[in-house]
DNA sequence: TCAAAAAGTTTAACACCGTTAACCTAGCCA
DNA sequence: TGGCTAGGTTAACGGTGTTAAACTTTTTGA
């Protein structure tokens, strides 16, 4: 019996050291130049270990993306518990997103398919990122109680200007300042929140 | 002589044929399975054949990047000769943008490294996107003249805002109906417009 | 205890990829 | 006719995702 659950335990951690190989690279490298053959050299396998772990290289990404999202619904629902006024919820969670995509620049550009990252799985039909979209629809609805369709075309606006603007940030971060982008950012979303009621 | 001329003819169409194939091949199957090989089979030349038009994989990346570019600069010129007023300017030239970027996906994805699209040349440092970022600036400053900062800032956010939902629009295709989508883009690069004044 | 089965891991292969050196071959000029 | 050149190809290098087969270690059961 404790040796099946030691087995599962160094499972995880193989399991914990493929996503963070595959991270770590795409974040040095580029994930362009994330492979399969690189990932087992770092954990100190051979190649067809990763796929006792993940079917393709595609569900790994996969898997990371999710991870990202998973991550941002705990934050959000962290900030719900923290604020009451739907406004201030709304312009804390996009300060969570910028940070996050920041912080975690590789793992955001997974999310999107962005710079070289590339999945095929369709993100939106993801539980994780259905999930996510969902809170944040639901805290506009608290917001202002509309119909379906003008809540989704709220959150596709709040959508649309925050990943507009980190995905440019990031394109153009060596001509112009994070620091400025940051600022920019911070009070189109806080401009946003409030012209909702 | 004129056999040079001619010559330099079918290099000319090979060269055009290289890179229609290309945005093709991204077109039907992504630009994740474009190869430097099936562009060659597709123009009836061996791999290398290639390399005599285009350095590397990348430039070719980049010639279709800034072919968009030009494009997209001689059409935002048109419309500021249709024009005089500012915000009808802004407008139309963000409506520009939204069809360029439906009509032509597989240009946008590389001008953007989108799905799968992946150029190492630095998009911004091109002058052909230069020209059409100062482009833009100029009508905004026509609109409004304030100092270069305030105005590249102004670019920043329409630029965000156009980009933003571009992209998940084109995310989202199968979830949201297209026209939907145009029609909010269409609002909201409006009400951009209207509010700068 | 010892053979057999199961689990774990690696090697080697397939079909691709970008890229380049070496080679071939037809046409031209001396 | 011989040699040169331009235009093109073949074949190779080192890389990729992926998988079948082989090998090795561990566990199991008699």
């Amino acid at each position: 019996m404790e040796v099946l659950e030691r087995k599962q335990r160094t499972r995880e951690q193989t399991r914990y050291g493929i996503v963070t190989t595959a991270k770590d690279i795409a974040r040095r490298e580029g994930w362009q130049s994330v492979s399969i053959r690189k990932i087992a050299e770092a954990i100190d396998y051979s190649p067809p270990i990763v796929y006792e772990y993940f079917d393709s290289k595609d569900v790994l990404l996969d898997e990371i993306r999710k991870e990202g999202f998973r991550f941002l619904h705990l934050e959000y629902d962290r900030i719900n518990k923290l604020y009451r006024d739907p406004e201030k919820r709304l312009y804390e969670i996009s300060m969570v997103q910028w940070e996050f995509a920041m912080k975690h620049r590789e793992v955001y550009q997974v999310m999107y398919n962005l710079d070289g990252a590339f999945c095929t799985i369709p993100v939106h039909e993801s539980y994780e990122a259905q999930a996510v979209s969902q809170l944040i629809q639901e805290i506009i609805f608290a917001f202002i109680p509309k119909s379906k369709e003008s809540i989704r075309r709220l959150f596709f606006e709040w959508w649309s200007i925050s990943h507009g603007m980190i995905a440019l940030a990031m394109m153009l971060k060596e001509q112009q300042c994070p620091d400025q982008s940051q600022q920019i950012y911070q009070e189109n979303m806080r401009r946003f929140a409030r012209n909702l009621k």
